[in-house]
DNA sequence: GTCATTACTTCAGAAAATGAAGTATTCAAT
DNA sequence: ATTGAATACTTCATTTTCTGAAGTAATGAC
């Protein structure tokens, strides 16, 4: 009798928002695990692809600080690191010559691209769903970006 | 002429794979985010929460390790703060006594249990998935966990 | 029985994050 | 037009977390 049974028995009774929830995280934590086994000969550190990932458009540092959860020191100590191996740049927000747009840069887009795109690799065979199976969520999950990317959290550059 | 546009436009001649990662990986961001803000007057730390939810069933110290790509002394440390807590337990794997399996406490699957049930509320919402898009997309995530757990990374503790 | 290997722990040192104080800018109130 | 509270990011001392080598205990091939 075992406990925190992962069977499908185990999912008597949770809701589909649970299932899909549960699935969300494991694939996540998978998928994540390895991309950084895979970049082991250059690696970043986690937050730092974090970062990446989150900056698929220009994002103010404090914005940034608030979506990873964390202080603005950390964001700036970071954003060095990262704009010293040219994979960011800020500009000043036009809008509010206090703040700095991160933005990618051209090497930065290419390793944000790079992630995905092995992620994506790594996708079929940790997913285990065929082609049509892989069509049918590429399209939910491309329903929920425009949603997330239509709420935003918070705003964004001011256009 | 903006970079690192988001829109639907910029999925042009992208593969579902790519599309499916793309929205997990934002999708989990923004989850994860929203989790932890919510946790703020009892937060533990992101990697906490982590091991917690790799620990669907007891694993193996190394395992967990190895999972979390960290050092064997990381994970000491996290269990150690983790049992502190109440949240974990450590047994004798009763198949090679010089390893721990570690497994959620009653305390440590409620907290489990938590937060996957808060990210569950988020998702609709966040999402912005309708009744029967989540149910198409909770089948095909109980499909992802199935294969992930047959396949697991490394071995869990032996049978 | 021996010994190389494995599993986790300990601990000194390195790396990363925090939070208070600092500088520069914004904007509402006067 | 001026002022000062608030905001945006940076700096830096301190705290927290992680690493990796060395240690202890157990395993299993020979």
């Amino acid at each position: 009798m075992s406990c925190c049974d992962f069977s499908l028995r185990s999912d008597e009774g949770l809701s589909p928002e649970i299932r899909a929830m549960k699935g969300v995280y494991l694939l996540y934590l998978k998928i994540e695990e390895l991309v950084d086994a895979e970049d082991l000969e250059d690696p970043l550190p986690q937050n730092a692809r974090h970062m990446l990932l989150l900056l698929e458009s220009p994002k103010r540092m404090g914005d940034l600080a608030r979506d990873m959860l964390s202080q603005p020191s950390t964001v700036t100590a970071l954003a060095d690191k990262l704009e010293e191996l040219g994979l960011v740049a800020r500009r000043r927000d036009p809008s509010d010559r206090r703040a700095w747009l991160l933005e990618l840069t051209e090497a930065g887009r290419a390793e944000h691209a790079e992630t995905v795109s092995y992620a994506a690799e790594l996708f079929r065979s940790v997913s285990g769903l065929d082609d049509d199976e892989i069509k049918v969520f590429a399209t939910l999950m491309t329903k929920v970006r425009t949603t997330i990317e239509k709420s935003g959290l918070p705003k964004g550059p001011k256009a």
